[in-house]
RNA sequence: CGGGGAGUGGCGCAGUCUGGUAGCGCACCCGGCUGGGGGCCGGGCGGUCGCAGGUUCAAAUCCUGUCUCCCCGACCA
């Protein structure tokens, strides 16, 4: 369907009262996307056409790469995944059958897929193999946001690679990384991949592939030669002065705060110590400190320690005798040292209400716990930090799922061993909103060429009827016979309303063919990047003066 | 789950404080004019005011409960 007289396209001229991200805005502005309930979209037509493209464009790529696509069911025995423990995962679709059996949506599918694998691989002469697939993935998401970009369901392309040892891992990681480098090169994205989170379950390494755009859920840190989600990064401090002359015992009433201290004091933030005290299972209370500027990063904390922590509260401090707003080191309690604590002296807690010490740190053992912040430097480069949008993650799992489910071959000694798996998603939903928010301007979208849902726009002027329309309907046909996908604009509307139509969907060449063209026997280009006009086309031979131009275009 | 906000024709909103039986712009339908940047005139269609209960002669408006949606924080393609 490429004719817009027919095509279920509803565009709004206002965006949704309570949409936020741009996106999200543009979206379902264009007449892409509907919301159905909370994370829950159904996809129109023109804007499944952009979701199809970025699908296309994959699976050329994993095909490329020797990916077999196959199709495993979105429903789900409990079973399956009470063997890997995820059964319990919060964030899982669980329902039952009319005869009461446990079923769930998968949230990815490694189970289902190591379940094949266990069964119908025996030999090593079966390995390596990488099998991907398509499908909806199901999860009950605390908060669903900003339209297409974080939903409950959604369609990923989750691919699995099985070998039989660490070093054919290496390779099938390697191999994926190299795809999706061109499967995000040929989507139009301004992309990269950084250093991620291998998370809770263990696994040797992991990327993600981040498109940075306002609306992005993660924080980067980016230098040159550098990209590291800053839920992993680490980065050189900036320097702070040393402390100056300050007493080693101070009266500090109700100053229970960094910046409170610090300016009492007429000193810099960094010349204090911060205390995190948090409580873990295997330690119980345990105090992190860091340099009184710094930041703790969750997440690198988690890994640091080797198992989660909950930040301890005050009725566990006082149990220690440690006073809120004045905990400094001591005897009473473990402590560990984030790695920016230089050796020397800081202001810290006295342990005891109003009261602040000057402490020597010496050197020692350190952790890397912080959160690198705008102007560290690695390597004498600058960090700066911005928002981006995950688009896609590569995962060493190893044997994580192999074996709870007894996935194993036999090696060439007969001897029996651990599948060792890697996985690798990307969310084409996710490509495409990152398309909308990188290249949007304030008229609308502006598709990268590749993943548009059209290549060319054609918006016929005037009257059904009318001599010009006539003409569009020529070039359209002569369009699409040059191979193009043509959209042909061929309501009975006003010239504002069509054109406002087309920039708003975004196509990346738009050709406007009305009375004057016809007067002056070219047709007018306008190349959607950018609304730049170029030199009009003769319609004589203007098909394949389109398509070579639309070959120029971003 | 914690905090904040919102539910009134398809979209965006007013009306709620101070109860009196629902309105505006856009869209849509009909007729006409216009025809290169959301044009003009006239006439129309369309709403259980999220839901349930209560107060009242009378409820979009007051009370109680409940559901849904959005935004900010802990999760992820």
């Amino acid at each position: 369907m490429t004719r817009l007289s027919e095509l279920l396209l509803p565009t709004e001229r206002q965006p949704p009262a309570d949409a936020e991200a741009l996106s999200h805005k543009l979206m379902v502005r264009a007449g892409l996307i509907r919301q159905v309930g909370a994370g829950l979209w159904s996809w129109l037509p023109a804007g499944w056409r952009v979701h199809q493209n970025v699908v296309g464009i994959i699976r050329e790529e994993m095909d490329g790469i020797g990916g077999q696509e196959m199709l495993m069911p979105l429903i789900t025995p409990a079973d399956l995944w009470r063997k890997t423990g995820r059964y319990e995962i919060t964030e899982l679709f669980k329902l039952g059958d009319r005869r009461g059996a446990d079923l769930l949506l998968a949230m990815s599918h490694e189970e289902t897929t190591t379940f094949h694998v266990a069964t119908a691989v025996r030999s090593y002469r079966d390995l390596p193999k990488l099998l991907y697939h398509f499908q909806l993935k199901g999860r009950d998401e605390p908060r669903p946001r900003a339209g297409v970009l974080r939903t409950r369901e959604f369609v990923m392309k989750d691919a699995y690679s099985f070998d039989r040892d660490e070093q054919g891992l290496e390779t099938s990681y390697e191999r994926c990384a190299g795809a999706y480098e061109r499967i995000f090169d040929r989507s139009g994205l301004e992309w990269y991949a950084v250093e991620s989170d291998v998370g809770m379950m263990g696994g040797s390494g992991a990327h993600e592939y981040m498109a940075p755009c306002a609306a992005g859920e993660n924080d980067v840190a980016l230098a040159p030669g550098y990209a590291a989600n800053v839920e992993v990064a680490s980065a050189e401090p900036q320097p702070v002065p040393a402390l100056g002359n300050v007493p080693s015992d101070l009266h500090t009433p109700g100053l229970t705060t960094i910046d409170e201290v610090a300016a009492s004091l007429g000193v810099v933030a960094g010349n204090l110590l911060k205390a995190f005290p948090v409580v873990t299972a295997s330690r119980g209370l345990v105090v992190v400190f860091l340099r009184g500027d710094h930041r703790v990063e969750d997440v690198k904390l988690a890994n640091a320690l080797g198992e989660p922590f909950t930040q301890a509260s005050v009725d566990e401090l006082e149990r220690h005798g440690l006073v809120a707003g004045y905990i400094g080191p001591g005897d009473r309690v473990a402590a560990l040292y984030d790695a920016a604590v230089a050796p020397g002296r800081y202001v810290a807690g006295g342990n005891a209400a109003d009261r602040h010490v000057v402490v020597e740190v010496a050197a020692g053992e350190r952790i890397d716990v912080r959160r690198v912040e705008a102007g560290d430097t690695v390597g004498g480069q600058v960090i700066r930090i911005e928002p981006a949008i995950e688009i896609g993650n590569i995962f060493k799992l190893g044997t994580r799922y192999s074996d709870p489910l007894g996935a194993t071959y036999l090696d060439d000694g007969g001897r029996e061993q651990l599948i060792v798996m890697g996985s690798y998603g990307i969310g084409p939903a996710r490509v495409a909103a990152a398309a909308v928010e990188q290249f949007a301007d304030e008229k609308g979208i502006s598709w990268p060429r590749a993943i548009a849902p059209w290549d060319v726009h054609l918006v016929g002027l005037g009257k059904g009827g009318t001599p010009e329309r006539a003409a569009a309907e020529e070039l359209y046909t002569s369009l699409r016979e040059a191979g193009l996908n043509v959209l042909l604009d061929d309501r009975d509307a006003g010239t504002g309303e069509k054109l406002t139509d087309a920039e708003l969907l975004g196509v990346p060449l738009r050709l406007t063919l009305g009375k004057r063209t016809l007067e002056s026997g070219a047709v007018e280009a306008q190349v959607r990047r950018g609304a730049e006009d170029r030199d009009p086309i003769p319609l004589e031979g203007a098909a394949e003066a389109v398509a070579e131009l639309w070959r120029t275009l971003p």
